[in-house]
DNA sequence: ATAGAATATGAGCGATAACTCGCTTTTTAT
DNA sequence: ATAAAAAGCGAGTTATCGCTCATATTCTAT
C-alpha cells in the first residue's frame, strides 16, 4: 500500500515519544517568538530548536501556519483555564461583585505568559487559521450576556447585547493594554481594577 | 565623484513626474494591501501594480518596511486631519458635550478607509519602525489629560494620568471595534455613540 | 544645442524559507 | 524472533523575495 503523503497532519501522536516531540515543537515555537519575534521563527530554526529534525515538524503539522495556530489555540486553552476556574463562582453573584471579579480574572488572564500574549497579539498576521481568536471572544460575549439578561433587575439595561459588547470590549482592552504596558506595580494595577470596576458598574446601574 | 548608494533615501522628489511615481507606489501599497493581503505584497508585486519599475521603488523607499512605514503613516495623517477639524473645538466646550464630541470625532476617523485601518491593525506586524503606532496614540493620551486637568471642577477624577488612560482606551477600543465589524447600520452606530459617552460620563462624574 | 542632473528601467543576484522524500531507527504486536 | 507500523531524520528542491546596478531616458539650466 502506498504511503499516503507524509505531511497531511498525522491525526494523533499515538507514542508517548512522539507526544514529547509535538510537545517540544510547541514549546520552541513559543519560546523563539518571545525571545526572537515571528521574523525568526523559521520552521528549521523551530525544529532546530526543539532538537527535532525538520522532518518531524511536517510529521505533526502540515505548514508553518498549522504549528504557530497551536500555539496560539494553546495560549488560549490556558488563559480560558484560568478564567474558567473562577468564573463559576463570579457569575453567580449579584452585579457588584460580580464584575469586579470579572475585571480581576481577565487581569489574572492576560498575565499567563504576557511575553507570549503580547507577540501574539502585536506581530503574528492574523490570516486563515488565526483567525479563530475571534470566537474566543464571542464566547465571553455571549456568556455576559447571558449573565446580563439573569440579572436584569439589578441592572439598567436597554439592549443587553449593546451592553455585553461595550463591557467586554472595555474590560479586555483595559486589561490587555494594562498588563502588557508592564513596568505596572502591583499597587497601579490593584488601581486600575477598581476604575475598570467604577466603570462598568457606573455604566450598568446608571 | 563616485555615486553615493542609490538605495538610502533619496531625501526629496524635486520634479512632478517623481512625486507621481511616490504616490503611485503609496497607492499600489494600499491596494494590495487592502485586496490581497500583506503576504501577497511584495516589492516587485507592488511596483508592477503601481506602473513602475523596482528599481525606482527603491529610489525612494530604502526598503520594504519603510514603504509600509510611510502607507501607516499616511493613513494616520489622514486620521488626524479628520480628528483635529473637529477637536479645536470639542475641546473648548464643557464636559458634557466635549465626550459626546470625542467618540463622533473618534467614530468618524475610524471611518476613513476602513479596510486599510483593518489590514494595518490587523496583519501588519508591528515591528521596526512601525512602532510609532504608539506615539500617535500618546499624543491623543496626552490631550485627553490636560483637558481633564483644565476641567477639574467639572468631574470627580482623583488622578487625571489613570483616568486618561482609562477613556483614552476604552474610547480607541469601541470604536476601533465597532467600525471595523462592518454591518452596523447608521442607527447602530448612533446607539453605540449613545452608549459609550454615557460609558465615559457616568466614570468621570459619579 | 548641450551637458549634467534627475529619474526610470529590469534582468538577475544572493539569501532564505517552506517544504519533500527516500531512508533509518525505534516501538509494538504476534 | 520478526514483521509491520510508527516515529525520526536531514540533505536537497523549489520558489520567492528583497534588493542592486549598469544602463537608458527625460528634464532643467545655460
Amino acid at each position: 500500500m502506498g504511503r499516503r503523503p507524509l505531511t497531511k497532519p498525522r491525526k494523533d501522536a499515538s507514542q508517548e515519544r512522539s507526544r514529547a516531540t509535538v510537545d517540544a515543537l510547541l514549546e520552541a515555537t513559543a519560546r523563539i517568538l518571545v525571545r526572537e519575534g515571528f521574523d525568526r521563527a523559521s520552521t528549521n530554526r523551530i525544529a532546530d530548536v526543539a532538537g527535532v529534525s525538520i522532518g518531524s515538524l511536517y510529521q505533526y503539522f502540515p505548514s508553518k501556519e498549522a504549528l504557530v495556530a497551536a500555539v496560539v489555540e494553546r495560549h488560549q486553552w490556558e488563559i480560558m483555564q484560568s478564567a474558567r476556574k473562577d468564573l463559576a463562582v463570579i457569575l453567580a453573584q449579584p452585579v457588584e461583585t460580580a464584575m469586579r471579579g470579572i475585571v480581576t480574572a481577565a487581569v489574572n488572564a492576560h498575565r499567563v505568559d504576557p511575553k507570549l500574549h503580547r507577540v501574539l497579539a502585536e506581530q503574528i498576521p492574523r490570516v486563515g487559521a488565526l483567525e479563530r481568536l475571534t470566537a474566543f471572544n464571542r464566547e465571553n460575549f455571549a456568556l455576559f450576556k447571558t449573565y446580563l439578561e439573569n440579572h436584569r433587575d439589578e441592572v439598567r439595561v436597554a439592549d443587553p447585547g449593546l451592553a455585553s459588547f461595550v463591557c467586554v470590549t472595555t474590560i479586555e482592552a483595559l486589561t490587555h493594554n494594562a498588563v502588557l504596558s508592564e513596568r505596572l506595580s502591583g499597587d497601579a494595577m490593584d488601581a486600575l481594577i477598581d476604575e475598570a470596576t467604577r466603570l462598568i458598574l457606573g455604566y450598568l446601574k446608571a
